[in-house]
DNA sequence: ATTCATAATTATTGATGCAAAATTAAGATT
DNA sequence: AATCTTAATTTTGCATCAATAATTATGAAT
């Protein structure tokens, strides 16, 4: 069975995906230029599906339209970069915030369990940024407010495109851990103020090792 | 001379514009199909772009894409305009705590400047929103973020496909300028947490008008 | 030799065409 | 009369085509 046999998604949606997916790993880098034709027929489809993926890539702020000349890998600088983690810390440490007051037993539960996980998987660190990824991100969906995911999961696109974004990931794994630790706790002793407060460090350190 | 003789702008880019402004109107509303070809031909232009202009749309979270079915205005639940309401309070709180520790004299006296206009504008509902408009966004440019008057503006773009958003400006003339008052005094003090405590105020008693 | 102008080429933008899917309409059977 | 089936119509989605603008290449003139 293949994998178009099935699909319920737009084309133009799978290839913004893919898109992302080049621009993340370098394999179009940015200031590069789109070669429509070029990646239409690697693909083996028209332009148009390609051309609407690219009109949604720019409106997310990853890839630059110029008028006649068509699409490039915008170029992020560090001030972007400072400024899109600004706003995640500021995002994400009111998630926190929100769910120490919201969260019951269970949600508290669910992330004393993920976090107990991360803490198994400080040699994998493959497996400790994806476990980090989903503490971080179930966090969010328990603040229930799917504008405020819709949000990061941008920011978090135009993060990626940059490379040192790996920077506020890497060396950290047990100073991390423990950060994580200050705000699982927070939450757990439904100290709003406290949690907000344990996120923004997270955030703050996380930056100060990437300089 | 035509507008189409200088235009720089894409003509997906436009289309977009015009069909927001149809949503938020009502020409457009919430629910409803977006015919294609209905649509292209009333605008003389061939579906390519008007289908870019929707993607972008989508992107937006305006419409909604279903396969083989088209585009529809989404539509925006009272729970959708309360976490957008609680994003936007979150965003530009923390500009106006921002912009209380870095505005320089300048910035001061043009914010100063804005307010009295706005002061003089009471009568005049039209304008005190426009200049009530401009007080804001000043605030988001002087915390010089611009990711964050990206976000500001995508979920503006949310909050004015419900009818119901007007409720948050009207019949409170008077406290909203009181509390623009409030804003601009702990800025002009350099007083970071005041000013923040200030804009959150502003929009929590925006929502409480609105119930 | 360098620079400016012009021609050729390349690439984007917008329009049109075609096939597939979904909805609506029509008809037949219970 | 109602419902199920099937045919017709409408509409989307992707591909192709045409036109226009931009860039590159070529040549001429200073």
């Amino acid at each position: 069975m293949s994998a178009l046999a099935l699909k319920q998604r737009a084309l133009y949606l799978d290839v913004a995906e893919l898109l992302r997916q080049r621009i993340y790993n370098r394999e179009l880098e940015p200031g590069a230029w789109i070669d429509e034709l070029r990646i239409a027929e690697e693909l083996g489809i028209s332009r148009t599906p390609l051309r609407e993926a690219l009109k949604v890539l720019a409106s997310e702020g990853i890839v630059t339209m110029k008028v006649r000349r068509g699409a490039y890998v915008t170029e992020v600088s560090v001030q972007d970069l400072s400024q899109v983690y600004e706003l995640l810390a500021l995002l994400e440490s009111d998630a926190a915030r929100v769910v120490a007051t919201t969260a019951d037993a269970a949600a508290k539960a669910e992330l004393t369990a993920l976090h107990a996980q991360l803490g198994k998987a400080t040699k994998d660190t493959r497996r400790f940024f994806e476990i980090n990824e989903q503490f971080h991100m179930r966090i969010l969906e328990l603040a229930d407010n799917r504008w405020r995911i819709q949000v990061v999961n941008d920011l978090r696109k135009v993060m990626k495109v940059n490379r040192q974004t790996s920077l506020f990931k890497t060396g950290r794994v047990q100073a991390s851990l423990q950060e994580h630790e200050a705000v699982l706790a927070a939450i757990c002793n439904g100290d709003a103020t406290g949690a907000a407060a344990a996120m923004r460090a997270h955030f703050n350190n996380g930056l100060a090792a990437a300089q």
